[in-house]
DNA sequence: GCTTGACTTGGAGTTGCTCCAGAAGAGTAG
DNA sequence: CTACTCTTCTGGAGCAACTCCAAGTCAAGC
């Protein structure tokens, strides 16, 4: 398939799929005869997972590191395991994070049901 | 107290916080005598809304405009109510989003597994 | 009186996109 | 065949939100 399938699959832009290339995040993306980017199902479950851990907050230079791992091949699964593991306990800190803020805003709407209840 | 201790106590760092009052997201802080920043107990509480709010996706053109109601005194009350609930709601998203990628994660980590049984 | 340390400003650098101009190729309409 | 539209390509500029740095000021301590 070509970008814009890719991009709609994958939900990342085919400016940013372009750039994730540039960037070393895929594994060189086939050329049709035209000259176009060619998308197997592999490189969009690929982009589709950069998507994911880009979207909750791993810096590009750690998806740099694990897709070199990735391409790589199997001899890597330990350590990119890690990195997923990893991940995941920034996925626990980022839920506290949000509970945090949730509390700080129901706090501050309270305080202002107060400030209005003043007023009428 | 000086920046420093805003700094400590908003968890901002010192240039963020010069930069924000630089974008117009505070109230500008007052001057001691010798020129340094003053900080009062109200504007650090402030710039830790702030922290919060960056911290969990607001944009600075959606905090720009909260700060501008909020030198606007009480009569914003109902409008930076709005904000606060809008921005909840962008909460509520991301801790959907966080939960799906670790939907993805196990689902990864799980793969890695059977793929190391195979080897072993 | 001299050093140390916190602070000041303005500006450059960084990350991770996002948008744009200009060109090339395929497909459709007249 | 020509004209037009659509998608894609590349390289490069622009943007958000910091982050870091150089050069200078000033008060406090030895």
């Amino acid at each position: 398939m070509r970008i814009s399938e890719a991009s709609l699959k994958s939900g990342l832009s085919a400016d940013t799929i372009r750039y994730y290339e540039k960037s070393g995040l895929m594994p060189a993306i086939d050329r049709g005869a035209d000259g176009l980017r060619r998308f197997s199902p592999e490189n969009v479950e690929w982009l589709t997972l950069l998507y994911w851990l880009r979207k909750t907050g791993m810096p590009m230079k750690e998806m740099c590191h694990f897709a070199e791992l990735y391409q790589q091949g199997e001899r890597t699964i330990r350590e990119r395991k890690a990195v997923l593991i990893r991940h995941s306990e920034r996925l626990k800190t980022r839920r506290q994070e949000l509970e945090k803020c949730a509390e700080i805003l129901d706090y501050k709407l309270s305080a202002y049901k107060v400030i209005e209840g003043k007023n009428t």
